[in-house]
DNA sequence: AACACCGCCTGAGCGC
DNA sequence: TGCGCTCAGGCGGTGT
């Protein structure tokens, strides 16, 4: 389940294979998961690839024409960059780019809750990227209180907004109301200065943390060994549900948030 | 107008 | 062994 840290990984992977590079063709195998016509011009063919970008959840290939594709890897995409000819496509693939370099780049996505839209400029870019509140890595107490100010929703339902704050998404919302312990299901609204500075505090050093793992689901599905719960050693609270909270024992409750799975602490986030 | 909620998808994990 | 069930969730669309 990619969130921000996953995407910002994927981003810094794929630069060195990108940026730089021109795009010679594109093989499209599921036209329906580019929103728009899936042609070579708004696919970048022809184009080099000045730079990758991320905001919240969503990346951004540049291509010096101007022209822009946003990929959005939704619950299980990946963008996978495949140097040497393999005999056989992994399942799911549903773009193949073709480099200058000689080498493959796959949108890979078995459940299609991701997708690719190509946009015609970097002003469109910035539009669409403008309906994201900011990006949670960048998020500071002032710009998240504004964000929660007026909203009587559970703050992790605000937290999940992406209009709010971009980026954050089940596992590390509920990582980051347990780190500042704040139940969430409070409403948004009445969280107090400080509360709200700790809430800020905890996205941003659980995101930060996370990135620099390399993404804690990302790794558990680099990883490949088939060893379930791995990463989730890293976690204080998601898929923890029943077991004792590891800073004060309790048992850890389970409910339903903005119809996601929710666990916290009981005790630890008052 | 803010917010809740549905439905899209496949694979993992489970009980039988 | 394999079947059928539940669950996982980002996000656009629709309902209240």
């Amino acid at each position: 389940m990619p969130e921000l840290p996953e995407v910002e990984h994927v981003r810094r992977t794929l630069v060195p294979h990108l940026v730089g590079q021109r795009l010679t063709g594109v093989t499209v195998r599921r036209a329906t998961v580019v929103a728009g016509p899936a042609t070579e011009r708004a696919l970048l063919v022809g184009s080099t690839i000045a730079g990758i970008e991320r905001h919240g959840k969503q990346l951004a290939m540049l291509g010096d024409s101007g022209r822009v594709v946003v990929v959005q890897l939704g619950m299980s995409g990946q963008v996978l960059c495949d140097a040497e000819s393999r005999p056989e496509l992994p399942t799911h693939v549903h773009i193949v780019w073709r480099t200058s370099r000689g080498a493959s780049i796959l949108f890979r996505d078995p459940r299609r809750f991701g997708g690719i839209t190509p946009l015609e400029s970097r002003e469109a870019l910035l539009a669409r990227w403008s309906s994201l509140g900011p990006d949670a890595l960048a998020i500071n107490p002032g710009a998240l209180a504004a964000g929660l100010r007026g909203s009587r929703r559970a703050v992790k339902a605000a937290l999940l907004d992406q209009s709010v704050l971009a980026g954050v998404g089940n596992i590390y919302a509920d990582e980051a109301c347990f780190r500042a312990g704040i139940r969430p299901r409070r409403s948004a609204h009445r969280l107090n200065v400080c509360e709200v500075e700790r809430l800020a505090e905890a996205v941003g050093a659980v995101l930060r943390a996370a990135v620099s793992a390399g993404g804690s689901t990302l790794r558990d599905y680099l990883d490949a060994d088939g060893k379930p719960g791995e990463y989730r050693r890293e976690h204080s609270v998601y898929g923890r549900g029943g077991e004792a909270c590891r800073v004060c024992a309790t048992r850890l409750r389970t409910g339903t948030i903005a119809q996601r799975t929710t666990v916290w602490c009981p005790r630890c986030q008052g």
